[in-house]
DNA sequence: CTCGTTTGATAAAGCGCTTTATCAAACGAT
DNA sequence: ATCGTTTGATAAAGCGCTTTATCAAACGAG
C-alpha cells in the first residue's frame, strides 16, 4: 500500500542505492533500459518518497515557513494566497503559522519550523516585533541558519526585506484630498512601533508641508489597524466638527468607523471624504466605494520569493532591500469640498 | 550554535540513549539528578529536536494538514483561523494548502502531505471534489494511511466529517423572509455537485412547501459562490419585477450583486429583502448590514480536530458523522413588504 | 596478450533520533 | 558466600533515503 525505494529495488532487480540513483537523475552511468524500467515501476507503485528521510540526508526539506499577524485582514490572505500558489509553482510547500499578532508567537513559531527542516521563512512581523529586544531578534535570526526574509516591514538590522513605499503612499493620498479642496484632513494612524504605520504618518506629515498646510496634533487619532479599534475612534473624530477629511493607515480602520456611523445612523460618506490603505476587496462594495492606496500583493509575494529561493539555492548572502512603489485607486469616496 | 542531542550527551558525558529517555521523559530508571542535569543543559543549549529525525524514527511529525478551496473565502479565512489556533494549542503544526478549488490541488496536496509525513488531514473540499470518482476518492484516502476528515461537506462515502445543517439553514432563512410577508423570494444557488449547495437548494424549497408556497423554477439562479458569479447574475434578477426577496447561498454571491447595482445606481437594498448565508465579517459595514445565516466556524474546528486527534491517537477508526446547527442573525436586510 | 580505462552497478556509512536488548554493579535474601 | 533482583546506564539496530568509495566486468590501446 505505502512503497519505498526497498520495494522498488526488489521488484526491478537492483539495489537501492540504483533506485536513488535514477529517481534523482543522478548517475548517467546506468543504461537507459535499467532507468526506464525502474521509472516504470516507481510510477507504477505510485512511489512517494519519504520527505523525512530526505530531508534527513539532504538537508533539503522545500518547506517554506510562513508566518503572518492576522490571517483574518485580507491584506494578509491575499497575500498569503499569492505566496502559497507561487511557492507551489517552485515546488516548495507551505507551513503556515497565524502569529496572533505577537511577538511570542512568531518566536515560537519560527523555533519550530526551524526544527522541522523548513529551508527558509517569509515573516510578515507583528506590531510587537520591532518592539523586541533587537539583539535578541538578530541572535535569533542567526541561529536559525536558515534565511529569513521580512514582508511588509523595513528594518535597520541587518535583514533582508520586501517593503512598500508607505511615505509616498501616504503623500500621494494626502495630495488626492488636498487637491479636492480639502484643507482639515484627520489621521488615523497605527501604533508607533510599526515602521510602516510611523512612515504613513510621516507621508501624511510631508503631504501637508508640502502644500505649505499646518500639521495639527488634534487631527491624528491612533488606532490599531483593527477594524475594531477604527469603531472605538469614531465618536471623537465625528466630534470635531471642522474636520472635511479622513485619511486612514489601512481600510479597517475605516470599515469600523463606518460600521460605528451605521448603528448611530450617521451618514459619513456625506460627511467625510476618505482614503484607506490596503485596498482591500469589499471596499468595492460599500455604501460608497473607497478611494484607497494599492498594495501590490502579487508583486510582494513575488519578490520575496524570488529573493528567499536566491538565498536559499545560490550562497547569495548578501542583505537586500526592496520597495515597492504604491499606487492610488480612485473610487467614490473622495468630493471636492 | 545548532545542537544535537550528541552534544547534550558529550557535555554531560553520558551516553546518547540516557539523554533522549530524559528528554522524552521515557525511563524513570535513571538517576534524578542526572535527569535534572541533562534537562538543564539542554534548555542551556536551546536545543530544538530534529523533526526529521523524529518523524523517521517514531512516524509522528505533529503536522497536520489542512486544505482549503480558497483561503480568499472569508468564511475559510476564518476557519483557517480557528483551526490553525487550536492545532497549535494540541502542540500541532499546519500544513496549508489553498488548493485552487480543483480536485487536482486536492489530489496532489493530499499526496505531499502524506509523504511529508502528516498525521492526518483536514480537508475543505472544493466543489469539484464531489464529481470526482467516487471510487478513486476511496482509494485516495485509504492509500494515504493517515485519517483525513472532511470539513464543511456531508457525503455517503466512507469518510468522516462535520458540517452544518444546510437545509435547516435555508428553511429558517426562507421562513424569516416569509413572515416578512415576502412570496415571491428569488434563490440563488451554488453548483449542484457541491452538497452543500444543494442542500441549502433543498431547504429554500422546504421552506416555500411549508407555507404552501409554490416553487418556481424560474426564480432560482445560478452561481459559484464567488462574489463575481453574483455579479454576473444581478442583471437577470433585476429584470424580474415580481421578485420582492432574495435567498442567496452565501453572502459572497450577494456582495457581487451589490457591487453590480451600485455600479448601475441602483438602490438594491430599497428594492429587496435579502438574506445571506455564514455571517461573514464585512456583512456588517456594508450599507444596510445583512441578515444571514451563522455558521460556527470555531464550533466547527473545535469538533474536526476533535474528531481527527481521537483518530490519530487511539485506533479509534469508526467513521463519525457530526451536523452542526446554524442559526439566524437578524440585522437590517429584511423588511416588511 | 597485458594493462589502464571506461562502464555499470553496489556496499556501506551517514543523517539525528528512538527503542529494545543487553550489561554491569549494587543489593537483599537465604 | 551465593544467587536472583533491582537499579542505572549503554550499545546497537532501525527509520528511509543519499552519497561516496569500491568493485567487477568489458573495452581499447600498445
Amino acid at each position: 500500500m505505502k512503497y519505498g525505494m526497498k520495494d522498488i529495488a526488489k521488484k526491478a532487480n537492483v539495489s537501492l542505492t540504483t533506485v536513488s540513483l535514477v529517481l534523482n537523475n543522478k548517475e548517467s552511468r546506468i543504461s537507459t533500459q535499467k532507468k526506464q524500467e525502474i521509472k516504470r515501476i516507481a510510477k507504477e507503485m505510485n512511489y512517494q518518497p519519504n520527505s523525512a528521510a530526505v530531508l534527513l540526508s539532504k538537508q533539503i526539506s522545500y518547506n517554506i515557513g510562513l508566518i503572518v499577524p492576522d490571517i483574518t485582514n485580507p491584506f494578509f490572505t491575499e497575500l498569503t494566497q499569492f505566496i502559497n500558489r507561487q511557492l507551489r509553482q517552485n515546488g516548495y510547500f507551505t507551513l503556515f503559522v497565524d502569529s496572533g499578532n505577537s511577538y511570542l508567537g512568531e518566536k515560537q513559531a519560527i523555533e519550530n519550523m526551524i526544527s522541522r527542516g523548513v529551508d527558509g521563512i517569509l515573516l510578515v512581523p507583528s506590531s510587537e516585533f520591532f518592539s523586541a529586544d533587537q539583539a535578541e531578534v538578530e541572535t535569533m535570526f542567526k541561529n536559525a541558519g536558515k534565511p529569513i526574509i521580512l514582508l511588509n516591514a523595513s528594518t535597520d538590522m541587518d535583514i533582508s526585506y520586501v517593503n512598500f513605499n508607505n511615505v509616498e503612499g501616504a503623500m500621494m493620498a494626502t495630495q488626492e484630498l488636498i487637491d479636492h479642496g480639502h484643507r482639515n484632513i484627520a489621521f488615523i494612524k497605527g501604533k508607533d512601533h510599526l515602521v510602516n504605520a510611523q512612515e504613513r504618518y510621516q507621508g501624511y506629515k510631508k503631504g501637508l508641508e508640502k502644500n505649505q498646510l499646518p500639521f495639527r496634533k488634534a487631527l491624528v487619532f491612533e488606532g490599531d489597524y483593527s477594524s475594531n479599534s477604527g469603531y472605538q475612534l469614531a465618536p471623537q473624530i465625528l466630534k470635531q466638527s471642522a474636520i472635511t477629511a479622513i485619511l486612514s493607515s489601512n481600510d479597517l480602520m475605516l470599515f469600523g468607523l463606518i460600521k460605528w456611523s451605521k448603528e448611530q445612523g450617521v451618514d459619513i460618506f456625506n460627511r467625510f471624504s476618505m482614503v484607506g490603505f490596503d485596498n482591500t476587496p469589499y471596499t468595492e462594495i460599500i455604501e460608497v466605494p473607497l478611494t484607497t492606496i494599492d498594495q501590490d500583493a502579487e508583486k510582494m509575494s513575488e519578490d520575496a520569493i524570488k529573493m528567499l529561493l536566491k538565498k536559499i539555492k545560490g550562497k547569495h548572502d548578501v542583505t537586500e532591500k526592496i520597495i515597492i512603489q504604491p499606487r492610488l485607486i480612485r473610487r467614490k469616496s473622495v468630493k471636492f469640498i
